[in-house]
DNA sequence: TATTATACTGTACATACATTCAGTATTTTT
DNA sequence: AAAAATACTGAATGTATGTACAGTATAATA
């Protein structure tokens, strides 16, 4: 996390009061109005700024497309909900796949996390993670190299390795001699870290 | 706060699984395209419906102004000890070799269960137990093969599969083929079942 | 039996919003 | 001294999104 000037601190702090008070991200417009701008490109550039440092992440297109990573959940609530890892062509947060939510304190894992993702597959089978174990991910794109990421290539969701090759090439590693690395060449396709895994949960 | 119906509350619950993944609300499209509707309008209704009866509030125009009124959690946690597997020597549940407490939820594995076993060692490496993994154990002594169970024979302690070969004999079967199997004739030698596997907890 | 609530599909449209381009100016870094 | 980052104004544009209108159908209520 790189440094933070005073006005991007302004604008990260409005971020997260809107939220608090509305339920919702606030607009390029609602930054402008709350902190006396005129352009709603000062806010955009702003928002581009937080972005590049990892303070927030922006959906693009989205309308209110906002998210703050890191800092505290905003809400205290220890629910968490259980989600699906769906194969290709199907939303990751599909209604289908979400067996439902549990209770849990926030800090049951050494990091706090955001949701429990269910694991389809073996790919991660000598790692310890087994079909229909969950996974507690944390949302974040600070990802080292050897972390467990939950990673989107195009609606592809999947639990690997991270290995950051160079500038330009990932790679995603099972952790089973029966699958292959997943290589992504970053000019060609687009690579979303969903987050990383903090723990993991299984039942039996 | 009025009742709500099994429809109205999959959208509610679809709501507050995308705010927890993305950090914004969905729009009503989002909300088609996670619970399979085909008209914006199905989300818009059901949206009024949930508002009317106090469960969400709909900013008027502005897009994804949902925000979930409520939400409380519950919190019936227990303490949980969390005992490191220990070798020969020392009683399981002897207070020194308590580590700490984790505070969690009485039904948070399917059975409910006593206290957390810290692993030692990869002899069930195949079944997903790693080490430093912990074991939710369940005390109890109506165990079945294919069963995870927590064995002592004379002070060493194990995790292993169970199998009953017959009336006298029966085997503890690691998941690692680095190991040997555990014959028990117990004719000759003490087995005693802890208890067993109820579920897995892994922090990293 | 009439009425209201629930549960949808489908079309349409105004506007809320993200986003890009073109400038200006100051500060920081190289 | 040049380049890059910061910090803005202002205008323009395409689309993402809320929302209204027109239907159909079933279950619950009065």
């Amino acid at each position: 996390m790189k440094e933070i000037t005073s006005q991007q601190q302004r604008v990260l702090d409005c971020i997260q009061i809107y939220i608090k008070k509305t339920g919702f991200p606030p607009t390029r417009a609602d930054i402008c109005r709350e902190l006396g701008f005129k352009s709603p490109n000062s806010a955009e550039t702003h928002l581009r700024a937080l972005e590049k440092k990892g303070f927030i992440s922006i959906e693009s297109g989205a309308s209110r497309g906002i998210s703050i990573i890191n800092g505290e959940s905003s809400d205290d609530s220890n629910e968490y909900p259980i989600i699906g890892l769906v194969a290709a062509g199907s939303s990751t947060l599909a209604q289908e796949n979400i067996e439902k939510t549990i209770s849990c304190p926030e800090s049951f894992f050494d990091s706090n996390f955001d949701y429990f993702l269910k694991v389809n597959g073996l790919s991660m089978k000598d790692a310890g993670i087994m079909e229909d174990d969950l996974i507690a991910v944390k949302k974040t794109t600070d990802v080292r190299n050897g972390d467990i990421v939950i990673a989107r290539i195009d609606d592809e969701v999947t639990v690997k390795y991270f290995n950051r090759k160079n500038s330009k090439v990932v790679e995603l590693e099972p952790a089973n001699e029966d699958f292959e690395n997943i290589v992504v060449d970053l000019e060609h396709e687009q690579l979303h870290i969903e987050g990383k895994s903090v723990g993991l949960l299984r039942k039996n």
